[in-house]
RNA sequence: GCGGAUAUGGUGUAGUGGUAACAUAGGAGGUUUCCAACCUCUUGUCGCGGGUUCGACUCCCGCUAUCCGCACCA
C-alpha cells in the first residue's frame, strides 16, 4: 500500500470514528478484536443497505425472505459439512490439560485422520489410546470441535445439546425447503433471502471491516431444476462490458451476453444473478470500474460446486471478495437428505408420460423363496435382467459369485406397461452470497472524496440516495427572527414521514453545518432564511453539485 | 498462532520519574443575509492490571487492542 493511500485511510477511519460511522466494539473495556460497532450514522447506513438490498431482490417476484436462527445445532452444520471444514477437533490431557489436535495424535494410528468424522476420531482414540506429547500420561477428555465456529449449548445442564453460531445463513434455507416449497405452490424455480449476522472465530481478524468475528451477510438461495435450460435476457446489461477474470482465459472485458454465449459464464442462471448483483453494487454507490468478477479455479473451487465467481471490490486493501455466486448443485439439500432421511425434492412432470414396456422374467416368490433361501434376493435381480427369449432351466452367475440352476418353475413370465408420469428430483442451487460488512466498507471507500476547497481540506461522502443515512438537514440561517421555529418545524414534519431520516442544526456558521453535512453524506440540505418567513419557501442545496434552488414548504 | 512496532482529550499529534501541551472538533454566548470566517467563555485525555519508586503517563512485567510481515482463512 503506498504512503499517500494509507494516509488517506487513516483519516477515512478517523472520520468514521469521529462521526459514528464504524467504531470498535465496547472500547471502554478495552475492546474485543473482530467486532465492530455501527454507530448513530453507520446503524442507519447498514439498515439502508440491507433493506435496500432485499428489495433489490425482492422485486424479482418469485422471492420470500426467510429469518432462521443464528444458534444452530451441531447435527445441522455436521450435515452441511461445516463441522469438517471449520473445525480441528481438540481433545485435553486429564492429567496435565495440555489441548491437543485429536488428528494430530492419531497420525501414526490412521494414514488420514483429517478426513475422520468426530465419531470415528473419538472411537479411533478411544482403540489407540496415545500418549500424551508433553506428560505421557494416557487420560484423554471428549473430543470437542474447536476453532472456526463459535460453540455453545443450547440448553443447560445435562440436557444441553452441543451447537454453534452460524457461520452462513444459507443452512437455515437449505432445512426449510419443504416450506418454500409449498409456499411456491411446489413450482421452480424460486428462491429465498435472508439478511443477518453470521459468525466465525477467525484466528486472526485483520483489516478493520474485512474479516470479523461477528458479520453481516446477506444469501440467497435459487432453487432450479436442473432438467429445464436455464433461459435469461442479458440484453440489459448490453451497454456495458464488465471485467471478468476468467478461470482459463484471464483477464477479459465483455458484455455479460457474450460471457454467457461464449461459455467463459458456464450457467446462465450464474449469470444472470452476476449482472443483478452489478445492478445492487452500483445502484449501492460502488465504482463499477473498480468491480470485477473473478472466477474460481478448478481446484479453489468446493468440491460440489461446478461454477462459482465472486465479484471483486477494489478499495484501500486492494481486490476484496464481496460477494461470491456459486452453483452449488444439489450438493446441499443432499447432504440434509442423507443426514435426516427426510425428502427435499421437487416434482416434474415429463412432457410425455413415459411408457415403459415390460417384458421379461422375475422369480415366482413362493417357489424360488424355500429353493434359494438366502441368495434369493440376487436371484430375483438376476432374473429380472435375462431377456425375454431366455428358455429354462438356466445356469447363472450371482453378483457373489455362486451358481444356481434356475428351473421355470422358480420363475413367471413379467409382462406389463407402467406409465411414469414424472419424477422427484433434488433441485440445484445459485447462491449469491453478499458479504455486507465488505460491501459498506467499500461503498464508505468508493463515496468518501477529499478535495482541496479554498486550499483547505474538505472532505464529502458522495454516497447514494438509497443508502445514505440522513436523508435532510435542516438549517436555520440563524436561530432568530422565528427562523429557527420555522426550521425546526419543518424538522419535525420530516420526521413523520416514513422511512426519512432529517437532522436539526443550528450551531456555527452555515457554511461549517454544510461542511458537517457533507462529511457524513446528506444528499439535500434545506436551510430556512429571511425570505422563508415571508413567503415560506426554503433553499435546497444538494451537496455533489452545491446548487440550490428554492422550494415552497409543502412541497418537500 | 509466530515475529516486529505502537497505545496521550471525540479526532490528529507534542512531551516529561514530581499528575500534561498544541491543533482540531464539541457546548454556551456574541457577530454574521448561504458553503469549516471571527471574538469570549467552556467541556474533555495518558488502554487495562501488576511491579520498581517517597512519587509512574514516563522504567519493568503481564494482558488487551491497533498496525505491518508470516501462517491461517475466503
Amino acid at each position: 500500500m503506498s504512503d499517500a493511500n494509507t494516509a488517506r485511510l487513516e483519516r477515512l477511519s478517523g472520520m468514521l470514528k469521529r462521526r459514528g460511522v464504524l467504531l470498535p466494539a465496547f472500547e471502554i473495556h478495552g475492546g474485543a478484536k473482530g467486532l465492530y460497532d455501527f454507530g448513530p450514522v453507520g446503524g442507519r447506513l447498514r439498515n439502508r443497505v440491507n433493506q435496500t438490498w432485499l428489495n433489490h431482490w425482492l422485486s424479482l417476484g418469485n422471492i420470500v425472505e426467510l429469518s432462521c436462527p443464528t444458534v444452530t445445532p451441531y447435527a445441522v452444520l455436521e450435515a452441511s459439512g461445516h463441522v469438517g471444514e471449520f473445525s480441528d477437533f481438540m481433545t485435553m490431557c486429564a492429567a496435565c490439560e495440555e489441548a491437543s489436535r485429536a488428528d494430530t495424535l492419531l497420525e501414526s494410528f490412521h494414514p488420514n485422520p483429517d478426513s475422520l468424522s468426530k465419531a470415528d476420531l473419538q472411537a479411533l482414540l478411544d482403540q489407540s489410546q496415545p500418549p500424551c506429547p508433553s506428560c505421557n500420561a494416557v487420560d484423554w477428555t471428549k473430543i470437542t470441535a474447536q476453532n472456526l465456529m463459535f460453540n455453545t449449548t443450547i440448553g443447560a445442564g445435562r440436557s444441553g445439546r452441543p451447537g454453534f453460531l452460524r457461520p452462513e445463513t444459507a443452512q437455515g434455507m437449505f432445512t426449510s425447503f419443504p416450506a418454500l416449497y409449498r409456499h411456491n405452490r411446489e413450482r421452480l424455480p424460486f428462491g429465498a433471502v435472508q439478511v443477518g449476522k453470521g459468525y466465525r472465530n477467525e484466528i486472526s481478524p485483520r483489516q478493520g471491516m474485512i474479516r470479523l468475528r461477528e458479520f453481516n451477510m446477506a444469501e440467497l438461495e435459487y432453487f432450479i431444476n436442473p432438467h429445464e435450460p436455464a433461459k435469461h435476457d442479458f440484453s440489459a446489461w448490453d451497454g456495458h462490458a464488465i471485467t471478468l477474470v476468467a478461470d482459463e482465459q484471464g483477464e477479459v472485458k465483455m458484455t455479460f451476453s457474450e460471457a454467457v454465449e461464449k461459455n467463459i459464464i458456464r450457467h446462465e442462471t450464474v449469470g444472470y444473478f452476476m449482472a443483478k448483483t452489478f445492478d445492487f453494487l452500483t445502484k449501492v454507490g460502488i465504482d463499477a470500474e473498480r468491480l470485477r468478477f473473478r472466477q474460481h479455479e478448478a481446484d479453489e473451487m468446493a468440491h460440489y460446486a461446478t461454477d462459482c465467481w465472486d465479484a471483486e471490490i477494489h478499495g484501500s486493501y486492494g481486490w476484496v471478495e464481496c460477494v461470491g455466486i456459486a452453483h452449488r448443485g444439489c450438493y446441499d439439500l443432499e447432504a440434509h437428505e442423507n443426514a435426516t432421511g427426510k425428502t427435499l425434492r421437487a416434482r416434474r412432470e415429463f412432457d410425455e408420460p413415459q411408457v415403459v414396456e415390460i417384458d421379461g422374467w422375475t422369480i415366482d416368490g413362493a417357489k424360488a423363496g424355500p429353493a434359494f433361501r438366502a441368495l434369493a434376493g440376487a436371484v430375483k435381480v438376476a432374473v429380472e435382467n435375462l431377456p425375454s427369449e431366455t428358455n429354462f432351466p438356466i445356469e447363472l452367475t450371482l453378483e457373489s459369485g455362486d451358481e444356481v440352476v434356475v428351473k421355470s418353475e422358480h420363475v413367471k413370465r413379467d409382462q406389463r406397461t407402467e406409465t411414469l408420469s414424472g419424477e422427484w428430483y433434488i433441485p440445484h442451487v445459485v447462491e449469491p452470497a453478499f458479504g455486507i460488512d465488505r460491501i459498506i466498507w467499500h461503498i464508505l471507500d468508493h463515496a468518501y472524496d477529499e478535495i482541496g476547497k479554498d486550499g483547505e481540506e474538505y472532505t464529502t461522502l458522495r454516497l447514494s440516495d438509497h443508502v445514505a443515512p440522513v436523508d435532510y438537514c435542516v438549517f436555520p440561517l440563524f436561530e432568530k427572527d422565528g427562523m429557527g421555529e420555522l426550521a425546526k418545524t419543518i424538522h419535525a414534519k420530516l420526521c413523520m414521514k416514513p422511512d426519512v431520516v432529517s437532522m436539526y442544526d443550528s450551531s456555527g456558521s452555515i457554511g461549517r453545518r454544510y461542511a458537517r453535512a457533507d462529511e457524513i453524506g446528506v444528499p439535500r440540505c434545506i436551510t430556512v432564511d429571511h425570505q422563508s418567513l415571508e413567503d415560506q419557501t426554503v433553499t435546497v442545496r444538494s451537496r455533489d453539485t452545491g446548487e440550490q434552488h428554492r422550494v415552497h414548504i409543502d412541497e418537500l
